[in-house]
DNA sequence: GCCGTTTTCGGCCCGACTGTTTTCAGTCG
């Protein structure tokens, strides 16, 4: 018996049965009902193998008696039979050919049962010798189409899509831009990086303009603009330098609000929310909520307007994920803010791969507002040269202990480490050299291969270490490049709560890690997080508003954060102050 | 395939665009 497929792992499976129902003909309601399930799965903060074998699966939302025997499937067997039979009923060319534009399920089906075509090579052929416009549905002008895209290398490969921080940073200087120039009224940023997602495949932009045409025309002129153009006088599309699409659309005010909302999404909020209108005789969309009873559109110049016609509490953007926020019941949190924090427990310096010294550290952080920070470098076995033995570790101890004086108590210099913890669950220095620190975050480097048991073993050791304060970057994820090792988060998330250790979020603008659903699994489970830059540089500190961004979208209040409290409180929060 | 203030069947968000077509299905966001 090999190990349990993991959340992820269900959730791929349920992805690929709804690609597979999609090309056998299967009406969208079904293939959406396996959509629905694959994003429960991906949500779930508990596992779902263990819940399947309790029995109680189906209680999570759009889950019913079939998938919870296809799930069974795949715990006793490895395989869910009617995935073995699709498969073999149509080759994965053909969804590759679904990522063509215009070339959907439907369309790839018909080519595959007319001409044969079961992979881009042979629809490229096709193209060339003009044979699909025998097929009816399809004519010259597809055959160009499909040649250009493949051209273009689409369909090789999945959209790119980009870290939150390179398209919010962006997309914060086109809006500023746009904002200045004499005929914008209102420009506001929509879509994914207004939920500050982990990541994006687009910005959109939603203004309002004196002049409309010239706000449009406007886009192509942006320093950050490599080209645009503008179908008509309220709407422009565009690529930034870096390949990254913008849309801009220019709306009349009082339909702001209506469009800000639906660009916002996410498509999953949009359609849970459309589907609540309904059931009160409500019909939203993007140009106003019209009412059954009555026949009018009521048009809504903010967003406010919009949920409170429906009956909602105004959600912000970064909880817009069909998590609960549209629930009767949901009061809106007040969600923590870059300015709640207090301090940053993680960050290096040159003692091991960071570029400043402790001084320049302590002085970036005092200008960033900062109570109290923790040097934390890299330990013994860190396996990347930039190291720090114990005898050096000793020596920095003296060190931050000068640099707290020559700052004369302006702000609090912790000496700590980032120690690794050992495929044993041990951490990589003795507990008398980790018994004279001030702080101690432990940090999975290496070995990331072991199966989900052992490494939660290894995890579940080192939280409950005496000297250990908190675990970094817990899931050892890197957001589009590295998946998390396999790890039971709900045994952590249990044991960090049981013995009082932090759970960081890292913000590195790659990690993100904790995930805000873990994050938000971790604080429901009691556990007290920690939100810190990780800087390998001064100007670094700076990446805690990306950490805060993932804590947001956990819906994560300042109370759930030890680093927001003022340093007496958070000292007592230490495993060291309990002794 | 799921689900219930429409409760065990019959619904299941909304609209624009496209290319191919004489009225629209499929695709896309």
């Amino acid at each position: 018996m090999t190990s349990d497929p993991s959340n992820l792992q269900i959730a791929a499976a349920f992805d690929e049965l709804a690609d597979l129902y999609e090309l056998d003909g299967a009406i969208v309601h079904r293939v959406l009902a396996y959509r629905g399930a694959a994003k429960a799965a991906r949500e779930a903060t508990v596992s779902i193998a263990a819940l399947t074998r309790q029995g109680t699966v189906t209680s999570l939302p759009g889950i019913g008696k079939t998938l919870e025997e296809k799930i069974v499937a795949l715990l006793d067997t490895g395989e869910i039979p009617a995935a073995v039979k699709l498969r073999a009923k149509y080759p994965a060319g053909l969804l590759e050919m679904t990522r063509l534009p215009g070339l959907g399920p439907k369309r790839a089906r018909r080519l595959f049962d007319e001409l044969g075509i079961e992979s881009l090579a042979m629809l490229r052929a096709a193209a060339e010798q003009q044979k699909l416009r025998d097929v009816k549905g399809f004519g010259a002008k597809f055959e160009q189409s499909v040649l250009s895209s493949i051209d273009a290398g689409i369909g090789e490969r999945p959209a790119q899509r980009v870290l939150l921080h390179r398209a919010l940073t962006a997309g914060e200087q086109i809006v500023a831009a746009l904002r200045a120039h004499p005929a914008a009224e209102r420009v506001e940023l929509a879509g994914s990086a207004r939920r500050q997602a982990d990541s994006v495949k687009d910005l959109d932009i939603i203004a309002t303009a004196s002049d409309p045409g010239a706000l449009v025309r406007a886009l192509a002129d942006l320093e950050l603009i490599e080209s645009a153009s503008a179908p008509n006088e309220n709407a422009a599309r565009g690529r930034t330098h870096t390949g990254l699409p913008v849309d801009l659309r220019v709306v009349a005010p009082e339909n702001f609000g209506n469009l800000l909302q639906h660009f916002t999404g996410s498509a999953a909020h949009n359609v849970a929310l459309r589907e609540a209108a309904v059931r009160r005789g409500l019909h939203v969309s993007e140009y106003g909520i019209l009412d059954d009873a009555t026949g009018e559109t009521l048009r809504c110049a903010t967003e406010e307007e919009v949920y409170e016609r429906l009956g909602l509490t105004y959600p912000e953007p970064e909880l817009r994920e069909d998590r609960g926020e549209l629930a009767p019941g949901f009061v809106a949190p007040r969600l923590v803010t870059v300015e709640d924090l207090r301090g940053d427990l993680h960050m290096h310096t040159t003692a091991s791969d960071g570029r400043n010294t402790i001084e320049e550290m302590a002085r970036a952080a005092l200008a960033h507002g900062y109570e109290y920070i923790a040097i934390t470098d890299h330990s013994a076995t860190h396996g990347f040269g930039d190291h720090v033995t114990p005898d050096e570790l000793m020596r920095q101890i003296e060190r931050v202990a000068d640099v707290n004086e020559r700052l004369g108590g302006a702000i609090r210099v912790l000496a700590g480490t980032e120690t690794n913890i050992l495929p044993s669950g041990a951490p990589d220095y003795d507990d008398e050299l980790l018994a004279q620190l001030d702080w101690v975050i432990a940090s999975v480097h290496t070995s990331f291969g072991m199966p989900a048991e052992e490494m939660t073993k290894r995890m579940v050791a080192a939280i409950e270490h005496p000297w250990i304060d908190a675990i970094g970057h817990p899931t050892g994820r890197k957001i589009s490049s590295r998946q998390p090792y396999a790890l039971d988060v709900d045994a952590v998330i249990d044991a960090a709560a049981r013995s009082g250790t932090m759970l960081e979020i890292n913000s590195a603008p790659d990690r993100r890690d904790l995930n805000d659903v873990h994050a938000r699994a971790a604080v429901e489970g009691g556990v007290t997080l920690l939100i810190d830059s990780d800087a390998h540089g001064a100007e670094r500190l700076e990446h805690v508003r990306w950490g805060v961004a993932t804590a947001r979208r956990a819906w994560v209040e300042p109370a759930h954060v030890a680093n927001t409290r003022p340093w007496p409180q958070f000292a007592a929060l230490r495993k060291r102050a309990r002794k």
